[in-house]
RNA sequence: GGACCGGUAGUUCAGCUGGUUAGAAUGCCGGCCUGUCACGCCGGAGGUCGCGGGUUCGAGUCCCGUCCGGUCCGCCA
């Protein structure tokens, strides 16, 4: 049907007759001459159609954007003058001698039309159509092309791509399970799972030595932009490797994956401590490219009472930072108030700051609202450390370690997007000598990654300090977005039985939740460990798009519906009686 | 579970302190046009102002509820 894709042609199919298949992507029609923009994956081609082809003339005066047509004709330079360099086939058109109409279409919902900025649910619910627009197309052309990158990577190390069950158990990963309901074994329930952790760590046990696979991953979690209830991660799992060649092996993938498809080199990846990263970014996930800092002064703070702050009393506060913002000076009142309400969503208290209007004129030369509660010797010191300049604004944040890590670490960055402080370069770093626990909310340890992540000390040190043990884990982070992580696992019993006391993990309870796994453990378990990737945040920070729906075909909306298929949907009463499930409150239907 | 923003023509939006017939652009339909490329010109059609209730002489506009979309917190690596 098709000898040239549209997009391909240039001045060497001159001459040549063509045969192009694709959609109408725009029709410009003065009357003797009519224009067809014929659009197809490759790109869009310019076909005239002249009167003297009466037939074909005719044809294309009745067809309208969106049809599906075949056109055979005859590629020729454009006239003098008439020439578009904006196009990539814009040299040359092709003179159509036959039209075919391969399908009509309705008027579309939207336009196809990069100029236009259309509603993202309309966009969902016809999806098809909105994928034919070239940026569309192109992301997910992209990610294809990075997925196969990814998978000749790991093939040509001697990865074996292996697939894991979707019908599963669920596993430990902390996340809500969706569940599968089985009719074979009435009120039990499949997981779907949240990652193949415990399947790629038994290939592992099985001797497969390499594993990899790009898995669909299941989480019943609330939505956000960079997040969607099914994932897909590039999962990597390696036996006798530890941590130094794990990290350097995919590091080295992704350089590859940056030089080969961004033509960016993105060097040697610095590493960072999790300590490190928490005390001058206030973040496990720090976006390098930008050049401030969290500055610890709670040393140079301790004449001043913090309720100035509106924030807690001292005793009170065990983190108390400066944050410099270099042009600050210029923020308005107004939006400082922002700026305010913005840490209190993570729980700040209050935020207070002064303006560097002229650092040459000393106190006179401050303004601040919180001035008067300092003294002099303080505020210079502060100036001082900080590095404070003429036109600086200065951020103070005085609270718990969480609260105000969170809050200043969250306004760094958007006080760095609102006024373009964010370096344009790509930033990647490890972040590493994570804690093995953090406290939950209920004060009892929880695993930071999960339960079968080694420590990097023995299990009696482990069982001593929990609290301040670290783990060989590892994240890799770029320009401020997790891309992965992983870690070496436990292949120890005696080690993981210590992680499961510290969790208070019965015998009874891990041997039902995870029995098989500490059964293959016992069977022989070489050290291992791996990572998982985020393919779709990794796509999306690669086309720079601004949502991780815009690199996925088809996805959920916030709420987790599909406008496309409007799932998820009610079934029948007889599949619900075949599982012997019963709605406790069923929808009454109109009568 | 919570905070905030939005929902008006097919689409993107405007619509002021409530006031007569709800507008624009674009798309769509018809006519004209032989070199355009977001073609141009002329004409036309197109609306349950998300839904329900309330206040009022009068509601797109105010209030309450609800649904949908989005950003974020909680949650989630």
């Amino acid at each position: 049907m098709r000898s040239h894709y549209c997009g391909e042609l240039n001045e060497k199919n001159v001459g040549q007759e063509v045969s192009l298949c694709g959609w109408v992507h725009r029709r410009r029609d003065h009357g003797g001459v009519i224009f067809l923009d014929m659009r197809d994956l490759e790109g869009i081609a310019q076909v005239v159609f002249d009167p003297d082809i009466e037939e074909s003339f005719a044809l294309a005066e009745s067809v309208r954007s969106e049809y599906v047509l075949q056109i055979r004709g005859i590629v020729r330079p454009r006239p003098e003058g008439t020439t578009n360099a904006d196009m990539g086939t814009g040299m040359i058109e092709v003179l159509g001698k036959e039209l075919i109409i391969l399908s009509e279409a309705k008027t579309p919902p939207f336009m196809l039309d990069e100029h236009s900025d259309v509603g993202e649910d309309i966009r969902l619910r016809y999806r098809y159509i909105d994928l034919r627009r070239p940026e569309m197309a192109e992301r997910l052309r992209f990610r294809s092309k990075v997925t196969n990158t990814l998978r000749n990577f790991l093939d040509d190390n001697g990865f074996l791509d292996i697939e894991t069950p979707i019908l599963t158990k669920a596993t430990p990963e902390g996340a809500r399970d969706y569940l599968v309901p089985s009719r074979t074994h009435q009120g039990k329930f499949f997981a779907l799972p949240q990652s193949p952790q415990l399947f790629k760590q038994i290939l592992m046990v099985a001797g497969m030595d390499r594993y990899y696979q790009i898995a669909k991953c299941f989480r019943d979690e609330d939505l956000r932009a960079d997040r969607q209830p099914e994932f897909t991660q590039v999962d990597i799992e390696t036996s006798f490797m530890n941590e130094e060649q794990i990290m350097s092996m995919n590091e080295e993938m992704i350089r590859q994956v940056f030089k080969k498809h961004l033509d960016v080199d993105l060097g040697e990846f610095p590493r960072m401590t999790f300590a490190e990263a928490m005390r001058r970014y206030g973040s496990d996930k720090p976006d390098l490219r930008i050049d401030m800092e969290l500055v610890d002064i709670a040393d140079l703070m301790k004449s001043v009472d913090f309720k100035v702050f509106s924030g807690p009393a001292n005793d009170e506060a065990s983190r108390v930072v400066a944050l410099r913002v270099p042009g600050g000076g210029s923020l308005s009142r107004k939006i400082i108030d922002d700026y305010t309400k913005y840490v209190g969503i993570f729980g700040a208290k209050g935020l207070a700051w002064i303006k560097i209007n002229d650092l040459s004129a000393g106190i006179e030369g401050l303004q601040s609202p919180i001035l008067k509660f300092m003294p002099e010797d303080v505020v210079n010191g502060v100036l001082e450390r900080i590095g404070a300049q003429t036109g600086d604004l200065v951020f103070f944040g005085a609270d718990k370690a969480k609260i105000v890590n969170e809050a200043i670490g969250a306004l760094r960055l958007k006080v760095a997007e609102d006024l373009n402080l964010v370096a344009d370069k790509w930033a990647p770093l490890w972040v590493v000598d994570f804690p093995m626990f953090e406290f939950a909310s209920d004060g009892s340890l929880t695993p930071l990654h999960h339960p079968f992540t080694a420590p990097s000390c023995s299990p009696e040190e482990l069982k001593a300090n929990p609290e301040t043990a670290l783990s060989r884990a590892y994240d890799m982070v770029l320009n401020g977005t997790e891309l992965g992580g992983g870690s070496i696992r436990i292949n120890d019993s005696a080690m993981q039985q210590s992680v499961f006391d510290i969790l208070g993990i019965s015998e009874e309870e891990a041997n039902e939740k995870f029995g098989f796994l500490l059964s293959a453990l016992s069977y022989g378990c070489p050290p291992h460990g791996g990572l998982a990737f985020g393919l779709d945040r990794l796509i999306m920070l690669m086309t720079g798009a601004n949502s991780i729906r815009e690199v996925i075909a088809f996805p959920k909306t916030q709420s987790a519906s599909c406008p496309l298929t409007e799932a998820p949907g009610e079934v029948s009463s007889k599949q619900l009686r075949e599982l012997n499930i019963r709605l406790r409150e069923v929808a009454k239907e109109a009568q």
